[in-house]
DNA sequence: TGTACATCAGTGAACGCGCGTTCACTGATGTAC
DNA sequence: TGTACATCAGTGAACGCGCGTTCACTGATGTAC
């Protein structure tokens, strides 16, 4: 089957890419890619029709990938345990971007000037985000509140966030408790990215021990932490 | 005087080449912007030995007018109003990526592969955090407590950062009140760097509303915010 | 089963471009006597 | 004040490179009768 041998060849294109992508950052080279290969660059063409289509090939696996990622250890959860589903949403992450630092920073780094992520890359971009609003509203429903309330929302801000709600089908779930949610989300990858983009560099810190501190905080303001454990 | 215009020009370089980071993010050409100086490109090198040294200069300036922008936005506020200080601090890093974006993008985006910043960026880079911390040990001097405990530090955490805090002069501040502020502090980059780099797009949310409720949040878990401004 | 034909993966040369950096040079600006 | 000289900003050509993409082509693989 000719399909198959194709298949299998677009995968070591992405490959290979992807490694480019260590040296290069964004502006990954088709030559570099095809010399790698053993080919000649205009066979890629048969393959990806241009570089723009390539990387978003890449872009849109790397979410397809952590979103699984994400979703395989979250599942394996008990669903009565919510810090520990937020530690595996948490670190998910985390261990996602270590094991893959460059497509991390594709996704999460600065925009590549001039490129349009396409509609395709939205759906698995906002997994993260919706494990997040799972948690939240089983957490909800246990009545478990956060430990400080957090600020007014003011009514701009309440209501595009309902709105937002309502296009996920969370019509029931309350706005602050969105904005909480997507408040620990930031800050989720905020930590993460503060790690990989090396802002930490020369701290001598532990980046693992330090990020489950962060983490064991954000589960603290979402009230996912018994009393007991907090200092 | 010869140096004069000299200093000039290397400022009028230096801005033509942070109007280039616009188009092609980090891999600015020298040639672009010896072209958009009328100049020809070998003449750059007169300014700059290399294509490095142009990008380093524009990293320095950047951290280093950040910094300004903080301090002044910060001591306009009395030195009591510790919740105003906050403000100034988390809305002036705002404020300045929104001004200059692409600058932003450069110090706290994904950092450009085989690029090594020089040891003169680091005491620029550390304003903000300073600034943070001096608030943190006013904020202790009065009693101030955050609202919420934050999680226990693994001893070997805070050992390396009882070290860090020793290495900046503050060995009075306590270990976990360092922690506190280091966690706001990459939450607050967090916030703008989603802003910034397109993770908020199409959600409707009006940016500025949307970061004042986060800078509040973090205001809250600081300790900043007097117990009835919460919901 | 065997032949004729269509498909299509991969080739190699080429186009036209931009890049960082070097180097010998011209001329203007400053300095020293 | 005027001349001789050193400094140095800017020029223009060149080196040697890499790039994305197109295009006419060769041959192997599959398909249909």
């Amino acid at each position: 089957m000719r399909a198959r041998v194709r298949a299998e060849l677009t995968e070591q294109i992405k490959a290979s890419a992807r490694a480019q992508l260590a040296v290069d950052g964004a502006n990954l080279s088709m030559r570099a890619v095809a010399r790698e290969l053993g080919m000649v660059s205009s066979a890629l063409y048969r393959y990806f029709a241009s570089r723009d289509e390539l990387l978003t090939a890449l872009i849109t696996d790397a979410y397809v990938d952590l979103a699984c990622d994400l979703e395989a250890a979250e599942s394996r959860v008990s669903r009565r345990d919510l810090l520990g589903r937020w530690r595996a949403i948490a670190c998910g992450v985390r261990t996602w971007a270590v094991a893959h630092p460059y497509e991390y920073a594709l996704l999460y780094g600065s925009p590549v000037p001039g490129y349009q992520a396409p509609q395709s890359t939205i759906q698995p971009a906002s997994v993260p985000l919706r494990l997040l609003v799972a948690l939240a509203l089983d957490a909800d429903a246990q009545g478990l509140a956060p430990a400080a309330g957090p600020p007014r929302l003011p009514p701009e801000l309440r209501s595009t966030i309902s709105e937002l709600a309502d296009l996920e089908g969370l019509a029931g779930l309350p706005a602050w408790v969105f904005a909480h949610v997507a408040v620990a989300w930031t800050h989720l990858f905020g930590a993460v990215s503060f790690e990989r983009f090396g802002r930490l560099q020369g701290s001598g810190l532990d980046y693992a021990l330090w990020f489950d501190y962060q983490a064991d905080f954000m589960a603290g303001y979402l009230g996912l932490t018994r009393p007991g454990a907090q200092a």
